[in-house]
DNA sequence: GTGTTTTCTTACCGATTGGTATGTTAGGAT
DNA sequence: ATCCTAACATACCAATCGGTAAGAAAACAC
């Protein structure tokens, strides 16, 4: 239930002094930050110069550290992840599978943005304090592998994948694939060489023999 | 040049008052502070009080904190790394692949030690006052990566590997597969499900068309 | 014993961490 | 013009960060 537009249909502005800046923006700046230097790494003194704005309006627009990480997240996986994942709708399962692998090589290395995978450098390992986001991250990075695992599902139903093929070894293979093609990308990797990289794994693709 | 047993041979022990711990399990014990909790996630506090000193301790004998981190970084190759590039020496490039892939499956879900790789999840993204270690930590991977590539090379050579295959694309397809089940593990995975990994990345092995 | 050397313990340092209290300012409503 | 609301900027908080100063304590030589 929104507050400004259920209940006083006159006014279509909150009243109140008016928001000083754009929260989305803002946000992608959080983004990129934490992106950069990881959920611990990020300091709220770095986080809130990128965003352009002072502490306490970060903290009344976004709650404190870990929600704006949280949130950080989600638009990540609303810019990057989810467009990636949409490679899944690929007629086939071989298909979908390599222009995953080939996407995350591009977008891992995209310049003008950081190298890598938040989901992978946000926080693997960190303080006891941080365990919470930790878990988060695993926890997203375990949806990734189970979008897989359902695509290969679905496509062993449909008769796309040999019979022999189990899609959960093969998703979490594939999700082992792209998290290494993300720790090679956050140590500076090229573009060409995650492609090389993509374009090996798929030959591990199973064959009627097994 | 050891200052003990070089230039007085009368006294077998150093003057002054004995070192109260044994620095080589003091480091041990930080090592794997710093495997579970990053560079950064791992407070001197923490530090500490796991090696069982104090901090002036830790100073007088390992420099500080970087320094610590490198020298624990030392032991974990030495302890853990060395080992299992040991595997290296299998008589066929394909065994070699074959044994390190299982091998760090196994290493990388040791119970009793923590999960994950610390070249991996040391400092994968940090701030900017640790980028020294992280460089460190990307270089160190490169060194294991160039390991692969060398004998890869050398099974080619040797004619243990086929025309069209590249040694150089193998060797960071396999390191790739590597630090991906590193990921893994530190997000919980189970050792089989990494053995999965390790033998479903084995099918990507050149043959003779490529 | 005294002197020397080195480690240990305690207490501290300035800087930075994430997080707020407080008063001012900018807008619309009346 | 006045009131009300919410966001603004400044200045602050306790806690923790990595790193040390200073003196007590433990071994040796003599």
């Amino acid at each position: 239930m929104s507050k400004g537009a259920s209940v006083a249909r006159k006014r279509v502005r909150a009243p109140g002094r008016p928001l000083g800046f754009n929260p989305v923006k803002a946000l992608d700046k959080a983004l990129r930050v934490f992106w950069q230097r990881g959920y611990e790494g990020a300091s709220l003194a770095e986080l809130t110069r990128s965003m352009g704005i002072n502490r306490p309006s970060m903290y009344a627009a976004f709650g404190n550290k870990e929600e704006l990480f949280r949130k950080a997240l989600g638009r990540y996986e609303e810019l990057v992840g989810g467009q990636l994942f949409e490679t899944l709708g690929e007629s086939t399962a071989r298909g979908a599978m390599e222009r995953l692998l080939n996407g995350g090589a591009e977008g891992l290395s995209r310049s003008g943005q950081p190298h890598g995978c938040i989901l992978v450098q946000g926080a693997l390992a960190c303080g006891a304090e941080s365990r919470g986001v930790q878990r988060e991250l695993a926890a997203r990075r375990g949806a990734q592998e189970e979008m897989i695992r359902e695509r290969l599902l679905r496509a062993k139903a449909e008769g796309d994948l040999p019979v022999h093929a189990d899609p959960e070894e093969l998703a979490s293979y594939f999700t082992a694939v792209l998290h290494g093609m993300s720790v090679q990308a956050a140590g500076g990797a090229r573009r060409e060489k995650l492609l090389g990289i993509a374009q090996r794994a798929m030959r591990a693709w199973p064959t009627a023999e097994g």
